[in-house]
DNA sequence: TACACAAATGCAACCATGTTGCATTTAATT
DNA sequence: AATTAAATGCAACATGGTTGCATTTGTGTA
């Protein structure tokens, strides 16, 4: 099956209509090796309406399709989300990891859930970033 | 020694000139009980530049006096540095936690440090974000 | 296959914030 | 009190979020 037809499939699924916009956004996120920023979202539908970019986005991001990943630093990332996610509730059991010598931000999923506790506190929700060197560049980097 | 007094001496210590708006601005964050929303500090010092604010934060935060918690959701909340930190590099060692009953966001030290490791990456930084009811919240709604 | 309708898109417009340059003011040192 | 580097205020531009509305389009149905 296709990627094309994959996508088609993901959008029918939360009863979205498949238009050409949200196919090639998600050809663009899912093609990217990482998370993606924005601005290459922007350079690769630059003929898409910034307004129509931006609700597209919205969408995918409410029905569970794709998720923010790192908005610490400048630029917000997208990434598409790997399992699970409904309207409801994004679940997301990963890492947002940002490797200061490539740039690029990538979804790292742990072996054992991070669990924080808190005496006195419910916690609902934790989102947790990090940044160093990822595997690529650290490898490089001691191995010369 | 008031306040005013340490916070031209901790303006001294990084070497800054000790300005109205520095000052106010330092109250300003200090006085709030939690992190506090760039809103509330635009609102208590309305009649300051917005760029002078900008770029007093931004001072404030390379000097290590200030930092960001929770960027994630609608709003940048900043906070006192609790020790430590320097112009060279800021050292956090707590979680952001989002109150999503009363809406505050708060500084929380854990006594264990938070310790991630991911084979073959090399983690540098970390940022923690949660979010559920803070323990005033919590206590409240589990009491009635 | 054509129709109808709800949804998606494009455009205009507005707002908040980030950011830079430059002229003016001011804090701190002599 | 004078000097000077730093801080401030203002103008201006860029980016991205957001809404309203008219137009276009995807999709289920007659």
């Amino acid at each position: 099956m296709s990627k094309t037809c994959q996508h088609t499939d993901i959008l029918k699924d939360r009863k979205l209509k498949v238009t050409p916009t949200r196919l090639r956004l998600l050809e663009t996120i899912s093609e990217f090796n990482h998370a993606i920023p924005y601005s290459e979202i922007q350079k690769k539908l630059n003929d898409v309406d910034r307004v129509t970019l931006y609700r597209s986005l919205n969408t995918l991001i409410e029905k569970g399709i794709v998720h923010k990943a790192s908005s610490s630093g400048d630029e917000i990332y997208y990434a598409i989300c790997s399992c699970n996610c409904t309207s409801e509730q994004h679940q997301h059991k990963h890492i947002h990891f940002k490797c200061t010598n490539c740039n690029t931000v990538s979804c790292l999923h742990t072996s054992k859930p991070l669990n924080i506790n808190i005496p006195g506190y419910q916690i609902n929700h934790i989102e947790i970033e990090a940044n160093g060197l990822c595997q690529a560049c650290n490898t490089c980097k001691s191995g010369l």
